[in-house]
DNA sequence: GTCGACTCGGGTAATTCGGGTC
DNA sequence: AATGTCCGAATTACCCGAGTCG
């Protein structure tokens, strides 16, 4: 485990001179901490935030404990997705790790990888499981292997800021689908909010407790399984009875619009997709992107 | 908890040598005090003066109560769980992240950290969220919370060796609980084993494809909940049935007997804790332990 | 008092620093 | 303007026999 790399490992893995490293971290590019003695030490985050803006190929990633062969020139998100699935259903963590990450340096986003590549190749994988293709237990795996990789990609980002507005959600009661939730957490975390997902199959009551404790000020809903929608419509209701009024609720998943149906209450948004529930949540609490470091 | 910290404690948890450390206590970066055999002790406000103005990682600034490092004697795990609790029922990932890592630092491996500090505490968020102290969103944040450090602590392992024995598991169908394989899949890993969760709530039918399919040397079976116990058991018997009559099988968790039942086969183990399971691992297949993995 | 684990201090090899030059 | 290479001094990491801690 190693959380801070001296330039020599860090000029080794980009393929660059130790002098040009140093120079860099002198100038701020690259932010750098320092020894007692003088001698600088880098962070992985900051290693990988320098590769996505400058597009630098990656020549060594074992170095940094990234995938091997991670950083390639790569092609579209959606000629990725062949890759994706097999390496899921293979249960081949590395490959998947690889093929996501390789996106991930280029400069592509959490947004983006979610919503053209991770979220249509689980959902391939749900057809294919229904057809008999695919077994449960690779569902399964498949799931566990993109949640790794989500947490890894959210260990990537920046801390959210001190005065960055906090936004809540989950899945409701019978949806174990904990994928859905932690995608909007992470990509809300990516925009700047500091987000929190409580889980999966939670009582609308126990969420309804979370929002009124911690007053975030957006709250989302994941739905992608239906029990019974009578029950869920109820305990909908009933949660935005108990919640605090002005607080919005955004619902998504496939199910969303069961959910809600059509209610015009103006402070439930339906998110169609992780897009729309980003631009909701900008409407809501716009987040000044903090301008970077230098203006190059 | 105590006071007064030893270099090799505070050097393995702030990830320098100890050299570097003795010298800096030497030049007066950080002050010591000295036992009358003249070794240096050193105060937890000091070591947490120091990485504060040194920007450096893996320990935060607040430090009332701070369980940095353990004595390398005694109860100190156990020691930690209160901390621990608070911090999972706050929501306060960093802090938990905190608590696990510094014992984690300090050498203990992740079977301690899983058995004495993690399970322990988990079983009393479970006892106070039936007697309605906490509430539901409160166990499943911190079930989150913990799985992320799980995922992060396995990410400091080594990566398996290309011969190493491979294990498989998970828990069965309607068993939601997602960390008890997870730590199970971890501690094999720590031991050496190409270990692979399948997940939770998976069919018997599907699992013993997964295993015919793979031929892993062993298989877990991990039961904290059970919803029809006959049914359970006919899945069993019939995963016994129908995959490689050599493969052994441990059945852990809270239910495993009620599963079990009086059975004799002898390829059937019962895993009471994560500490038998590994000692019946050994046993199926011991791994020569291989150099440890230099810290750099 | 025994004993294993830890620490001391000092020596040595490997890195890193900053700067100058190509 | 930017990068790569070379250099003496300083810093850090690793090693080991003798002494200390609990």
């Amino acid at each position: 485990m190693q959380e801070l790399l001296s330039p020599k490992q860090v000029a080794a893995s980009i393929g660059v001179s130790e002098s040009s490293l140093k120079r860099w971290c002198d100038q701020g590019v690259i932010t750098t901490e320092k020894t007692p003695g003088g001698h600088r030490r880098i962070r992985i985050r900051e290693v990988v935030r320098f590769l996505r803006e400058q597009s630098h190929p990656l020549v060594s990633p074992e170095a940094l404990g990234l995938p091997v062969g991670a950083g390639r020139r790569v092609a579209t998100l959606e000629s990725s997705r062949e890759a994706l699935l097999a390496s899921l259903e293979a249960g081949d963590h590395a490959a998947t790790r690889r093929v996501v990450l390789d996106h991930y340096l280029a400069g592509e986003g959490v947004l983006g990888l979610c919503e053209r590549l991770l979220a249509p190749t689980l959902h391939t994988i749900g057809d294919r499981w229904v057809c008999g293709a695919t077994e449960v237990y690779q569902e399964r795996r498949a799931c566990e292997s993109i949640n790794r990789v989500l947490f890894e990609l959210r260990s990537y980002l920046p801390a959210p800021s001190p005065d960055a507005p906090a936004a809540m959600g989950g899945s409701p009661t019978g949806d174990h689908y904990r994928l859905a939730t932690l995608m909007v957490e992470v990509v809300l975390a990516e925009e700047g909010w500091d987000a929190t997902s409580l889980g999966s199959s939670l009582p609308f009551a126990t969420m309804a407790t979370a929002a009124v404790r911690h007053q975030p000020q957006l709250f989302w809903l994941s739905v992608s399984h239906v029990h019974d929608i009578e029950e869920l419509r109820g305990g909908f209701n009933e949660f935005l009875e108990t919640t605090t009024p002005t607080m919005p609720v955004v619902v998504g998943g496939r199910e969303a619009r069961a959910v809600v149906g059509a209610s015009l209450n103006p402070r439930v948004h339906i998110g169609a997709n992780l897009t729309s529930l980003l631009e909701i949540a900008r409407g809501v609490h716009p987040i000044a992107k903090a301008t970077p470091p230098r203006g190059h």
